[in-house]
DNA sequence: TTGGGTGCAAATCTTTTGCAGGTGT
DNA sequence: ACACCTGCAAAAGATTTGCACCCAA
């Protein structure tokens, strides 16, 4: 099997999205990384995004809104995503997903690995802009 | 606003997507409106299928593995999306997500119109596939 | 030394869009 | 007639991949 080699871009990428709580896209990390690695690739990294996901160590977060964000934070929690602007939230809310994966399987054939509870709306931000376009 | 006319092609396709139970990309759409309507291009068919899920006469599944799904049950449950095959099935679980919703609100500052649970994981069939690669 | 990793660019896949002509109402 | 819709094709956006060179172990 293949092993798992250091690199110092693959360990810029890592730092990066563990120290962000803003969810960011491949992109997202490729722009801030790029400051310390000016010839990284993008391709790079959408590599190691890949790789690191797969580890378990960092998390994908489809939105269905453009890009496919990445998030540090392996604590179990749940999101919000913004359908005006595509931003990505932490939830707070009191959802056990271990014991919601496992009343489910009890239900199912398949093999259940994982569970995702994602929110859709407007959030605060995009609803004060909208308000203040309505007062014209 | 726009007012929506009728037209052939959006009939069949929504016929199409109320008539099936497989979750089925806008490709899988055209395909089999293709028949009906050979000459009917791709674009219709996606510009269709936003138009219906904007009236919520079907509802947009985002798999994070290749194209959107659609599913024409618009009964509320939730699904399972197979992380080998990308294969959508539907789950027989109790989650009240009305409910988990209303919950979620009271610690969000944003406007809530939607929650997905997803599960992932491995489909029985794909589990059958690699028991069966094992065997050799 | 060698197999994984990188940068670069091209390719792929999915979805959107501009436009000219067609069609419900 | 007037919008809305369609088919077609090109464009756009996101992600993957082939390849030659590089580097950690």
């Amino acid at each position: 099997m293949a092993t798992l080699k250091y690199t110092r871009q693959r360990e810029a990428i890592l730092e990066n999205i563990k120290h962000r709580t803003d969810h960011p896209t491949a992109d997202d990390v490729y722009q801030d990384v790029s400051k310390i690695f000016p010839n990284i690739s993008l391709g790079t990294v959408y590599r190691n995004l890949s790789v690191l996901t797969d580890l378990g160590v960092i998390r994908r977060l489809s939105t269905g809104i453009g890009a496919d964000h990445y998030d540090g934070n392996m604590i179990p929690h749940n999101h919000f995503i913004c359908q005006k602007c595509g931003r990505v939230y932490d939830m707070e809310d009191d959802l056990d997903v271990t014991e919601i994966q496992k009343r489910a399987s009890r239900h199912f054939k398949g093999q259940i690995t994982g569970c995702s509870i994602n929110f859709y709306g407007t959030c605060e931000s995009c609803l004060e802009k909208s308000q203040s376009r309505n007062r014209n």
